[in-house]
DNA sequence: ATTAGCAGTCGAAGGGATGGAGTGCTAAAA
DNA sequence: TTTTAGCACTCCATCCCTTCGACTGCTAAT
């Protein structure tokens, strides 16, 4: 039975080893932390710590380390009061407002940021949106038969192509196709774009083609190449001295689109998720831990805030971080849709 | 005095080190190889070899490792004949030809390519212009005082900003007086964007400001956020197993802007240029090699393609790699631009 | 239910001993 | 003069052993 000084130990072992990565001494416990009872005592609630799954040893005679579950019960005991001290959050307004510029320079800046804040990695994609709808685009003429097209989409997003024509065009010509896509056009999703009718050009058939396609593609895109920082931080920590899977990980984070992959199941509107040890669907993730939480507009336009590091994290500071950077970013991106 | 046959010593020892990873021993070098010399011969040339700071032991009854003067001069007697071979170089094309999409993209791939060929990591950064020239522009109403500047150059690169207006314009507004800007500046740089006469409006003035500003941030810039492929295939390496000096290494990686840094001095144009370990500026990369070329169009807009690994590279493989995909970038540039 | 005391367990650190790989040197052979 | 065989020497890597210290589990007393 999990009586209030077995929760209460609980709590001291956890906290004690992730700021110690050692195993936890029974009387580390009953000496350091003012709980008016002696070791052994203290060893006995710890057998029966032991014996619910909470903790276990390296090998018999050795301290206390928690488990995964040891990690849920005290994510779920803290998460309800951790707030970014004030003062902090001011710095971070600061720091952003001298900086805005553009909103990918952001996303950079707030990965930093946040890698710095929890020292292990942190990861913050570009949106992606299920249903992008077409605002605006450009044709520009290069040499040959060759046009750059650039596509404005309503998610503020801007993307870009070259075109191969069949034809040769001056530039006052892809000007007219592009004013009457312009015209006719706005808020379409992709496959709207495209027109059966007689008296279209067949140079704007390609074009509306290249767009349509444009569009599906970013419709079934991920979320892009994320902004991936503190790589070092992390793996200075002890855990990852000497350890062979510090490599798989790197593996799986170079990759692609796996942002879509290990920050699962999506997080509640404005929580944030924790996902720790086993309960990650990635093997090279087993014993580390993602706290996540998404920024944007719900159903338009979505990206992801997370950090990666060690079971042992500090899970105050990594929840409260991502949760005040992401409704940063969701901030900001409102006023450029 | 270094005689033919020392020079093949020394040429075996390199070429042993590289693939072994382990200091290279007389017997093996005597045997394996048909030099037709016994062991005691080889280490009378091998003692010779150290007396001339070709090589050094890990210590006194060890066998020999080649030193940076050593690669230096494996790197001189191979760099004369390598080629990748045509099979690969067509496995290669080919690969290209399918993905054709997006130059981004191909950079990306570039990256993906070259670290699986060379086993370590590669570098491929985007294009960097010391005088970006004026080529469109193109001005989409978002919400309230905020308009969106898509800019595109004349290398082929398109930027964006998010302007605040100091009053509220229609799209039609807008429109025109993009157009009278891209009626008037195609080919300007910079600062020929700005005009001081009476009759333009104060939008207008804001928005050649703004063009003028984001050209030249562009000229100043560096290579911008590289692609960077392959860390694990490096970090897997024997040297790295359990070296805290990897860490350094990520973390001059994972900073932004060091590229244009660390591949100095620039490679003569269509040469690639090799930096072996005490050569290279930087501290973290003083046990690596680096092996870079340039890609693009000279004076106008250059990328950098290379190599980052231990000494111990296979530097056959990585300059012919190197010299194929950078000068492979630069046919494909040249069509974009 | 709590505590003190004590025996028992385990790992980390240190200290030889051993074996093997490889060299340097010397003197003889080519 | 160059090359070779033989031998003594050096040094690392590995293993085993001991010791030390940190902790726990258990038992009996409070």
């Amino acid at each position: 039975m999990l009586t209030e000084r077995r929760g209460t130990i609980l709590r001291i072992i956890t906290d004690g080893y992730i700021t110690g990565a050692a195993p936890v001494a029974s009387k580390a416990i009953a000496c350091d932390y003012n709980l008016k009872v002696s070791p052994a005592t203290v060893r006995n609630d710890m057998a029966c710590l032991e014996e619910l799954g909470y903790i276990t040893r390296p090998h018999l005679s050795a301290g206390a380390v928690p488990t995964d579950k040891a990690y849920r019960y005290y994510v779920k005991m803290i998460s309800e009061h951790v707030e970014l001290p004030l003062a902090e959050q001011h710095w971070i307004y600061e720091l952003l407002e001298g900086a805005k510029e553009e909103f990918e320079q952001w996303l950079k800046l707030v990965a930093v940021l946040l890698a710095h804040f929890v020292h292990n990695v942190a990861v913050v994609t570009s949106v992606k949106s299920p249903r992008c709808r077409f605002k605006h685009l450009d044709l520009v003429t290069l040499q040959d038969f060759m046009a750059l097209l650039v596509l404005v989409l309503h998610e503020a997003k801007v993307r870009q192509r070259v075109l191969s024509l069949d034809e040769r065009l001056t530039q006052e010509e892809l000007t007219m196709i592009a004013n009457r896509i312009n015209a006719t056009c706005d808020g379409m999703v992709g496959s709207e774009i495209l027109v059966e009718e007689e008296g279209v050009s067949p140079e704007e058939k390609q074009v509306r083609e290249c767009v349509a396609h444009m569009i599906s593609a970013e419709d079934r895109l991920g979320y892009g190449r994320p902004y991936l920082e503190g790589l070092h931080l992390m793996l200075g920590q002890p855990e990852f001295v000497s350890n062979p899977k510090a490599l798989n990980l790197l593996e799986l984070l170079q990759g692609s689109d796996w942002a879509g992959t290990i920050f699962q199941p999506k997080p509640a509107a404005g929580g944030v998720k924790v996902t720790i040890g086993e309960e990650n669907p990635d093997e090279a993730l087993r014993d580390l831990s993602l706290v996540f939480g998404e920024y944007g507009i719900p159903d338009r336009a979505r990206g992801i805030v997370g950090v990666i590091g060690p079971k042992r994290m500090d899970y105050a500071r990594a929840i409260s971080s991502v949760n005040c950077l992401s409704s940063l970013l969701s901030k900001a991106l409102a006023e450029y849709i």
